[in-house]
Parts: C-alpha cells; sequence; structure tokens
DNA sequence: AACCCGGGGGT
DNA sequence: ACCCCAGGGTT
C-alpha cells in the first residue's frame, strides 16, 4: 500500500513513458481490422460499446454490419420501430442493452440536437452508458483522456502492475481507473485504451497469457514475479437456478400458433415466446396441469395437451430452463386474444423477436411437426 | 453491496 | 463443467 506518494502505484515518468511507447507500438502493428475502426463516428462508436458488453468480439462483428446497415444514423435509430430494433439484436442477449440504447439516441435527439455529448457527466447520464461505456466513447470517439476500465483492463493492469485486489468488486474498478490516469497517452488516448483491451483479447488472456509475445513483458510486475496465472483475483460465486418449465406450442383451426408477448420489464422483457409457465413437483401430471391452468388463467381458455413434442434446456447465467415441449390445441373457440398474444402462421414467427431457447422451439415446429 | 440481465466460445 | 466476455441497472 502506497500510503506516501501523491502516485497511486509509484510510476514514474519513465516507466510511464515507456508504457505508452511499447503498448501503442504494439498496438499500431498488431490491432485488428475491425468495422467500427472504419472511422471514429461517435454514433457507431457506441453502438460498437455497447454491442461488445459482455459480448465477444468476433459474435459482434455481424451483429453490428447488419445493426448499422438497418440503422445507419442516430436518427434512423431513435425513430424506428422498438419491435425492428429488437429484432436486430436478436440472439445478442442482454436485450435491455439495445433498449436503453434506443431511449438514450433519442434523448440525443431532443436534448443535444443530435450530437453525441462529448463531456463525462452528460455522456454518462444517458441510459445504458455507464463509467466504462462513457470512457471508451470519449476517448475512441472524441481523443478525450479518460480511462475505460473493462474485463480486459482489469486483467492487463493487475498482471502489469501487480495489483490483487478483487475485481469482482465495484470499488476495484475505480482504483484501475487512477492507475490508467496515470498511464494514458495524451497524445493518443484512443489508441491506448484500445490498445489495453487488446492487448487482453490477444496476449494477456484469461487462461493461458502468450507472456513471451507480449510487448509489455519486462515492465510487468506479474511476470518478473511468475504472479501472472494467480492474477487477476476475482472471488464471489455464481449459483445457477434451475427451473422446470412447461411450454405449449398451440394451433387453432387454421393451423396458427399462439404466441406471448412479454412483459417490458424483467427477463427477456419485450421478446416473444410460446405459452410457458414453470411448475414445481416431480409428478408428471404437474407439469401438464401447470401449463393448462396457466392458459386458463390467462386467455381463460381450456386446452388439451396431446402429444409431448420435445424437452429443451437452456443455460443462462444465473439460470437454466428444463423445457417440456407439448403440442396441443385448444378445446374452445376464442373470440378476441388478450393484449400481448396472438395467434402467427409458421412463417410469421420469423418476425418476431424471439429468445434463442424459444428460437429453439420453432425449430421443432419447422423440423418435426410440419403442420 | 448484491442481485438481475443472454448467449456463446474457450479450456 | 466452468469461466469469461470492450458492463449497466435496480434495489
Amino acid at each position: 500500500m502506497n500510503t506516501t506518494s501523491n502516485s497511486l502505484f509509484s510510476l514514474d515518468a519513465s516507466y510511464v513513458k515507456q508504457f505508452q511507447e511499447q503498448l501503442l507500438t504494439w498496438y499500431s502493428e498488431n490491432k485488428r481490422t475491425l468495422p467500427w475502426r472504419e472511422n471514429q463516428d461517435p454514433y457507431r462508436v457506441w453502438v460498437s460499446e455497447i454491442m461488445l458488453q459482455q459480448t465477444r468480439v468476433d459474435t459482434v462483428i455481424p451483429y453490428f454490419e447488419r445493426f448499422t446497415s438497418l440503422f445507419p444514423t442516430l436518427e434512423d435509430l431513435a425513430y424506428a420501430d422498438e419491435e425492428k430494433v429488437l429484432k436486430a439484436w436478436e440472439g445478442l442477449g442482454y436485450y435491455s442493452r439495445v433498449r436503453n440504447l434506443q431511449t438514450a439516441v433519442k434523448e440525443v435527439c431532443e436534448s443535444y440536437g443530435g450530437k453525441v455529448p462529448d463531456t463525462p457527466k452528460e455522456i454518462a447520464g444517458l441510459k445504458g452508458v455507464g463509467p466504462y461505456t462513457a470512457g471508451a466513447i470519449l476517448s475512441i470517439a472524441y481523443g478525450i483522456p479518460e480511462p475505460a476500465v473493462d474485463g480486459n483492463v482489469m486483467r492487463v493492469l493487475s498482471r502489469i502492475l501487480l495489483i490483487d485486489e478483487d475485481i469482482s468488486k465495484p470499488r476495484t474498478r475505480i482504483l484501475f481507473e487512477k492507475g490508467v490516469r496515470e498511464l494514458i497517452s495524451h497524445e493518443d488516448p484512443s489508441s491506448f485504451n484500445q490498445a489495453m483491451m487488446e492487448l487482453g483479447a490477444l496476449i494477456c488472456t484469461p487462461k493461458s497469457p502468450a507472456c513471451l509475445l507480449c510487448p509489455m513483458r519486462e515492465l510487468c510486475k506479474g511476470f518478473n514475479q511468475g504472479m501472472q496465472h494467480e492474477l487477476p483475483v476475482k472471488l464471489g460465486k455464481t449459483k445457477v437456478r434451475k427451473a422446470k418449465m412447461s411450454a405449449g406450442i398451440l394451433s387453432g383451426e387454421d393451423g396458427r400458433f399462439l404466441i406471448h408477448k412479454r412483459p417490458s420489464e424483467g427477463l427477456l422483457a419485450n421478446m416473444w415466446e410460446f405459452p410457458n409457465t414453470e411448475y414445481v413437483g416431480e409428478n408428471k401430471n404437474a407439469e401438464t396441469e401447470a401449463l393448462k391452468g396457466y392458459l386458463d388463467q390467462n386467455i381463460g381458455v381450456k386446452v388439451v395437451l396431446e402429444e409431448k413434442a420435445g424437452y429443451i434446456e437452456h443455460v443462462f447465467s444465473h439460470l437454466k430452463w428444463e423445457i417440456n415441449i407439448w403440442q396441443g390445441k385448444l378445446l374452445e373457440d376464442i373470440e378476441e386474444l388478450p393484449k400481448d398474444w396472438k395467434w402467427v402462421t409458421a412463417d410469421e414467427l420469423d418476425q418476431y423477436p424471439f429468445p434463442v431457447s424459444h428460437q429453439k422451439i420453432i425449430r421443432l415446429i419447422k423440423e418435426e411437426i410440419i403442420v
């Protein structure tokens, strides 16, 4: 603990200069060609940063191409139909990201004349823009020397500076931001921040870092003390709750299927799904009775579940769905479906945003049932 | 501070 | 099976 030094990590000027030179030289020679690096359009930088939250570069690339082609400018996104926007995000996960993004670009249109703000306070005030994303946009799009500390940066810096604070604690990010403020290049903040992340992605990887290829090796306290494999320190648990679910592929007289739009808050908000409910209990009937009860309660109709159509498992970061899928029919006609319920044909299913778990059910319909 | 929020790929 | 990913919002 450096309580006497006014420099938190005892980083003298020559260390900082070497750090920047080694890092920026390596980056200029090794950076990947990525679609969001084609220019510095703040809107495109913003979209990329939101997509990249908790999501790998290789996954994001095709989504970014398609999304920016559908919504080329900030105004295009601001005035787009939310369902179209969700559809463009389908499969990426964390769907609140794009709902918040659309809220935020509307705010930029209304309050900032359509120009993405360039001050920390204004930009951090936008929905879905936290400390990382604020720093990323300010540095990458506007060249402002703000830290952008993500998981890569914490891993890289924890090794180079030999910091063994628990990176799962929120306050630890603040510590790393102070480190970046001491190290960041004021000549090229954009490249500096991107280089830290690029190094984390390509060299200083979580499991087996390629220290022998690393441009920072001689400056790396972790490597020099043989501690690179012990860092970063990350504590905390992840326990996954299991939920037993029953879902219905329910068809009407005309061969359409019944689907439901999820509530505007919570898990998979505003996404569509096949009617389903969680049940408890082991006996065989619990599975079907729960689904029948759910449908009776929500649309006031009795159904018959004729045949088990399959079983699907879907794992979230915090939850595992074990879904029994039943094929069935309504026992009576229904005058008018409640809001958020619809009859759609098999072809029309493609127009609605479904989470991957329910895309698996669509696959069952198209491959097996063939109505 | 603790919990919620998806999905995929690497090991 | 477990980890982690260019994190943020809510309570």
